[in-house]
DNA sequence: CTGAAAGCGCTTACAG
DNA sequence: CTGAAAGCGCTTACAG
């Protein structure tokens, strides 16, 4: 059997509170017990049950983070984050991927409550009545990251899609492009699909270029879509000359079908990215993009899990253009 | 506060022990007072705490698995099917990034065995001295995934990577090729590094091609180094025409530095992969490749781990090659 | 079928 | 400075 604490306090001859009180730091003992116990423990080789430390403590210093899917390029970017942070303050993480499975994200929740996690981060996820519920009757700090909820006021952390959307459409535009079509997210999608379809109206409507229905396409953030998206641009609206795609990885997809049409990128067409995931600088030719900080919004996600100070404000982190070079400048 | 077990015993009007046998589905109460309870537990929305149970059951279903990168690609998949699993079986897992970082893996071997885990993966990793006596210490089960060790007998899971690097070299050799060159990793690293070597060197070897140190450049996996690697095989031995990229993430470096120089792929140079990441398909043009069964290696890994049958064997996984457009067939 | 009680491995007043 | 004891929220013989 593993020693426990009275493994040690007999062997030391003194009281489990001793060791404990040592163990903690708490004042109470001379320096000679002090070093006598420790040497038991070295030599017993103990080691503390946090599980029976956090039964009284209430409190477990464990985290859960729940998201759609583990293995995307921003998922990963952001768990870095996350765990970087959590490290560093003491905490461990529970990976929770859910899948967008309504039935899975419940029994996590679930599961997260009877583990006694001491927080909660939900990333990307579209915050749905029943997890606002569960969380709030777990009673514990909670952020969003990646997503926001109007029902539920939890604090979150993201980007303003609606603006930075907006300006990779202007930077296009600067670039002289006039014909510009778009790779978007569902418009049922209210977090990363609808603001930044709106984000890239706008700039065409604020520059008088023309909108039609027919220049954009919508896709599911993934490669595939992104393929299909594009041909199916390039078949209603041939007269294109650049692209904003609302994810890199859609981004890649308008690349290859590019390729295999043999269109040139970015002599033909022009695309710009969303998101600026490690793909982003790996393409051929690399690809402008959006930077979104998902590694920062990670750490700081953590930070504001366990902020002490009050209530929690929610943040809205800057993103800004990378120029690589899928982009060319037009008369 | 939250409701305990008590406050459902009060409430229902029996004692904790019954609740915790309809909790435990164990046998010992009538049909009526077990809808009683259930009812109870609805209305005040009790959950039990895993805390506690886990105190004294001696179980958490909590694991923890340590990698040296989770945001690699090659992670991220691990990740996935070992998460997939491990919720399947009803475990939580607890991501530990090391960073490659001594003194970090120790810090999350002693979380993690405080902590109470019930398992753990250990991913990728060298197996240092100090790791396997401290897993050897915590007397939990543990399994090795994409590495081996040979000091400490515990099972692990991964491909014969000399096997895999072989028969992608023979692959090149069969398409024509007879200048064939290298990006591996370090002859140090007797896991990923080496092997793969020997295996390219034994391919050539017994198809009576030319071998020179020259033709290997190492690197670290990376994409940087493979942009890096191919530099230094295009300066040192221009007549090369096809590559061997111990990963795909420096076959990507290998494309891009290739793209830059001009030098198209297949047509005037062939490259093959090594792990069939997510990115080998995206890439332009799609990349041949060695396919490693990550997915499937995290989800064996996890079953590995909670198997019941006493002593665990260890696996070696198939792979094969992907082919797609990145080799081209010579004369 | 049901409950009182011990015990899991700790922390924390309380008393000395 | 130190220890006895209660308690955290459960499970599990044991007795009835």
């Amino acid at each position: 059997m593993k020693p426990t604490i009275s493994d040690v306090a007999k062997k030391a001859g003194v009281s489990i509170a001793t060791v404990s009180r040592i163990l903690n730091r708490l004042p109470g003992y001379t320096e000679e017990t002090r070093k006598a116990v420790l040497n038991v423990i070295r030599e017993i080789g103990y080691k503390p049950n946090a599980i029976a430390r956090g039964l009284v403590k209430k409190h477990t210093y464990t985290m859960g983070v729940l998201l759609p899917n583990i293995s995307s390029r921003l998922a990963s970017a952001l768990l870095k984050g996350i765990e970087d942070a959590a490290h560093r303050l003491g905490y461990s993480v529970i990976i929770c991927n859910t899948d967008n499975d309504g039935r899975r994200t419940v029994e996590y929740l679930n599961v997260l409550a009877e583990k006694q996690v001491d927080g909660i981060i939900i990333a990307s996820e579209w915050l749905k009545d029943a997890y606002g519920e569960a969380l709030l009757a777990m009673k514990i700090p909670v952020v969003l990251v990646l997503t926001v909820s109007y029902r539920f006021q939890i604090p979150y952390i993201k980007v303003d899609d609606k603006q930075a959307a907006y300006q990779a459409t202007k930077y296009l535009i600067e670039k002289g492009h006039k014909e510009i079509g778009m790779i978007g997210g569902s418009v049922q999608d209210i977090i990363a699909g609808l603001p930044r379809i709106e984000g890239y109206k706008q700039a065409l409507a604020d520059y008088n270029l023309t909108i039609t229905d027919d220049r954009i396409a919508f896709g599911n953030f993934a490669y595939e879509s992104g393929i299909r998206c594009m041909d199916e641009l390039f078949q209603k609206v041939p007269e294109i000359t650049a692209v904003f795609a609302a994810s890199d990885e859609m981004a890649l997809g308008a690349l290859s079908f590019a390729f295999r049409k043999g269109i040139k990128v970015p002599d033909d067409l022009s695309i710009i990215g969303y998101d600026d995931t490690q793909d982003a600088e790996m393409t051929i030719p690399p690809l402008t993009t959006v930077h979104q900080p998902v590694y920062e919004m990670g750490k700081k996600s953590v930070e504001m899990l366990f902020s002490t100070k009050g209530a929690v404000e929610s943040i809205i982190m800057p993103h800004y253009i990378v120029e690589r070079d899928s982009v060319k400048k037009i008369n």
